[in-house]
DNA sequence: ATGTGCCGGCTTTTT
DNA sequence: GCCGGCACAT
């Protein structure tokens, strides 16, 4: 044996060391398929990576011949980083992908066979919503009370099914009007998008399957290029995303990882069937189970093993770890959701302080989990009055506020120049006298005429405007063709910038007195700070390549770990992620299971696989709160328990000052709380009935989050000064750090105990 | 063409 | 309790 065999086989033997025996079987497995069930915590990003590491490092493929699939860019760009790692070089050319940019990679390359340019726009739900808005008014669809929102689920439902328009207007119940219309608005969407030259999120998947069926010499291509393709959440993949894998599996070994007990996304067609069948599915397969967990604390794991049991029909399994019971799981139930937010800032600080000793936890190791996105408001409110730094992970994102969409707008419509709702949208964005009529004039000629909207624009002298409105569309028609001869030799924050100065988009938002408007300038700024990134990651990247990734960003992607922030993210944004301290919030009836998962079939199981993921994302600590009452539509209504909660052993949960357990409070708790908080009076929030009252405004806070502040002024507190607070009560200052608006006070409120508080904008009076 | 103000519906969850 | 759509005013 030489020295440089050696040298391979002590590599390959270092990868897999340290690994559990399932596990070392899983990285040095060899065949047509694999299934590596993957209980939570149980390791197996490590090892997908040692996998894939170990394909390499015995010259069993070349990177070329990898492709692994994983949920979101962040989990791709850490995957191949991990790779590098235990190579010890780069492994360039490897597909390590989500489903969407590897199909997006292939039709930009096989674009012309669907009538599409390569340069082809990606809409996402919203762009989606406003073509189904016009399509809907168009016919008259409102009658039968057809939403955008509903029509797009039943196309987006039909596509993960692989139908198209045509099969979907085949199997319509010619009877039934309703469903007639929905296929004749799916009909006359999918031509907008390929006349528009888009494709919508599901058809990235969908036509990609179709074509290679259509196209078995494309499809060759990739069959003939990978030899091992791995799947990272192989239970939440729908149909579309199953057929396209057994397109590209044709030759290639294939792996798939998975934990149907993490299965939380059937209503966007997942099902569960691809993974709790994949033996049927794929005869021979191996199947190797993962059930040590390196992750949490043995309560912890107690309570997700309970709750999860109860799910009937799984294949049983059960995580155990090594490490000790650890503490128990924390449990609160607040008077109201303000209550529980006020609960979890005051945990929160604790764990962050432990007096600066060995304990303390982190702010960005700790995160807040919630149902819906709704529930952020009252974390927030009380989050910036305590003055924790936190992030909204995912919500309204970032790529759909308004101001945004403009701006991009102008580099979508300039990247493809066919798209007409981007160049509509822009069209009288910032305001140039281009209202209504005139919008739905040139949309009219462009269609009568077989146009582009863009085209229209260069002849406007033969649609008669006047000569102002001829005049505004000129200088708009010279100035996307000005902007697009920019794409070949510019970069992308230039073009931006450019775009943004000439329309004069930035200009008109400084000069507004909208509030709201000075945020918008900021989040502009951000955008060309993102597109400058962009540019210094990829010194190669045109623009095409930026609307890409823009366009396929997924809310675990914003995920900073360097960001010393709280996470607020839903259960289903949390889904791969861990943290050391953990709270779940809204632990409520209709809220936890959601009310709207009483009628859907197999909702009740999917809701609790989605609290057994909140569970299991926490390390050492683990918080579970609810509410008495909650506020709906502007509505007060009562709470009751979560049914998952009776699920948990009672000795693993700690209520907190909850006097007979079961997470109700005692009637005298309920009372107390009430009381010394000023609730049950109506007052709720900022009563404002203290004497001088200070300005409350809209105002941007750093995270960028819009949020109705309350703002004291320059007011400064010392140690011994007494306040007067609209919830808690008279109290005393007993510590203060920072100053200016960055002062945060510890505040002693007799019987409601002792607060820290951002002084600046916390409800309070100096007395 | 653009601005304002009231009414109604609405919220699961996301690439 | 917020956003969007619509009617009406400028």
């Amino acid at each position: 044996m030489n020295e440089l065999s050696l040298f391979a086989e002590d590599k390959t033997t270092a990868l897999v060391e340290g690994l559990n025996p399932q596990q070392r079987e899983a990285v040095e497995y060899r065949g047509k398929a694999l299934l590596i069930v993957a209980g939570a915590g149980s390791g197996k990003t490590r090892v997908l990576t040692h996998r894939i590491a170990h394909l390499l490092a015995t010259k069993d493929s070349w990177p070329s011949q990898i492709l692994a699939i994983t949920f979101t860019n962040k989990a791709a760009a850490e995957m191949r980083e991990r790779v590098k790692h235990l190579l010890g070089e780069a492994a360039d050319g490897m597909w390590l992908k989500t489903f969407h940019s590897a199909c997006v990679l292939i039709l930009r390359r096989e674009s012309e066979r669907l009538g599409h340019d390569a340069n082809f726009t990606i809409y996402d739900s919203g762009d989606s919503r406003a073509i189904l808005k016009r399509l809907i008014k168009e016919l008259g669809a409102d009658i039968h009370k057809l939403t955008p929102a509903g029509v797009g689920a039943a196309i987006s439902n039909a596509k993960n099914e692989l139908a198209d328009a045509e099969s979907y207007a085949r199997n319509v119940d010619q009877n039934d009007p309703v469903a007639r219309m929905i296929s004749e608005i799916f009909t006359r969407y999918q031509h907008e998008l390929r006349k528009n030259n888009a494709f919508d999120f599901d058809d990235l998947i969908g036509e990609t399957v179709h074509l290679f069926r259509a196209f078995p010499d494309v499809a060759a291509q990739y069959q003939q290029k990978f030899k091992h393709i791995l799947v990272d959440e192989y239970q939440d993949t729908n149909h579309a995303q199953y057929a396209l894998i057994r397109e590209l599996a044709k030759n290639a070994s294939l792996t798939v990882v998975g934990d149907s007990d993490q299965s939380i996304y059937a209503f966007r067609g997942a099902d569960i069937r691809n993974i709790t069948e994949f033996e049927k599915d794929f005869p021979g397969a191996k199947t190797i189970l993962l059930e040590q967990n390196y992750r949490s604390t043995q309560n912890i794991l107690s309570a997700a093993n309970a709750v999860i049991s109860n799910n009937f029909d799984r294949p049983s399994k059960n995580l155990w770890t090594a490490s000790g019971d650890g503490d128990k799981i924390v449990g609160y139930t607040g008077y109201s959701a303000h209550d529980e937010a006020q609960f979890i800032a005051d945990e929160i600080n604790k764990l962050h302080s432990k007096s600066q000793g060995d304990d303390a936890i982190a702010f960005r190791d700790i995160a807040v989990f919630y149902r819906t996105n709704s529930q952020t408001r009252a974390l927030e409110d009380i989050f910036i009055r305590s003055g924790i730094p936190y992030r909204v992970v995912g919500g309204t994102k970032f790529y759909e506020r308004q101001e945004i969409k403009d701006a991009m707008a102008y580099l979508v419509a300039i990247a493809n120049t066919r798209d007409d709702l981007a160049t509509r949208r822009i069209l009288n964005v910032p305001k140039r006298g281009i209202g209504d009529a005139s919008e739905t004039q040139i949309a009219n000629y462009a269609e009568k005429n077989g146009l582009s909207v863009r085209q229209v624009l260069s002849h406007v002298s033969e649609l008669g405007f006047g000569p102002k409105i001829t005049g505004a569309i000129n200088q708009l028609a010279e100035l996307m063709d000005n902007l697009e001869a920019m794409i070949p030799t510019e970069t992308v924050d230039a073009i931006l910038r450019t775009a943004l100065d000439r329309t004069g988009l930035l200009e008109t938002l400084r000069n507004s007195k909208d509030p709201q408007d000075e945020a918008r300038v900021e989040n502009l700024e951000e955008l060309v700070s993102v597109a400058r990134e962009f540019q210094r990651n990829n010194p190669e990247g045109r623009l095409p390549d930026f609307l890409n990734e823009v366009a396929l960003v997924a809310a675990a992607d914003e995920l900073d770990d360097e960001s010393g922030t709280v996470s607020l993210m839903t259960l289903h944004t949390a889904k791969g992620l861990e943290y050391e301290a953990v709270f779940l919030t809204g632990i409520e009836e209709g809220l936890l299971p959601h009310r709207m998962s009483f009628i859907t079939p197999g909702g009740m199981a999917e809701e609790r696989r989605l609290f057994y993921v909140g569970i299991t994302r926490a390390r050492k600590k683990l918080h579970i709160s609810l509410a008495m009452t909650r506020t709906t539509f502007g509505e007060s209504e009562s709470a009751t328990p979560s049914r998952y909660l009776q699920e948990i052993p009672a000795d693993l949960i700690d209520w907190r000052e909850s006097g007979s357990g079961r997470g109700l409070p005692s009637t005298r708790y309920r009372e107390s709380i009430a009381d010394a908080q000023g609730y049950g009076s109506g007052s709720g929030e900022s009563s404002g009935g203290y004497g001088g009252t200070p300005s409350t405004k809209e105002k941007k806070v750093w995270n960028g989050a819009i949020s109705s502040v309350r703002n004291n002024g320059d007011l400064q507190l010392e140690v011994g000064d007494m306040v007067e607070h609209s919830d808690f009560g008279r109290g005393k200052v007993i510590a203060t750090a920072g100053e200016g608006a960055r002062q945060t006070a510890e505040i002693h409120f007799g019987s409601v105990g002792v607060k820290r508080l951002l002084v600046k904008v916390a409800p309070i009076q100096k007395v």
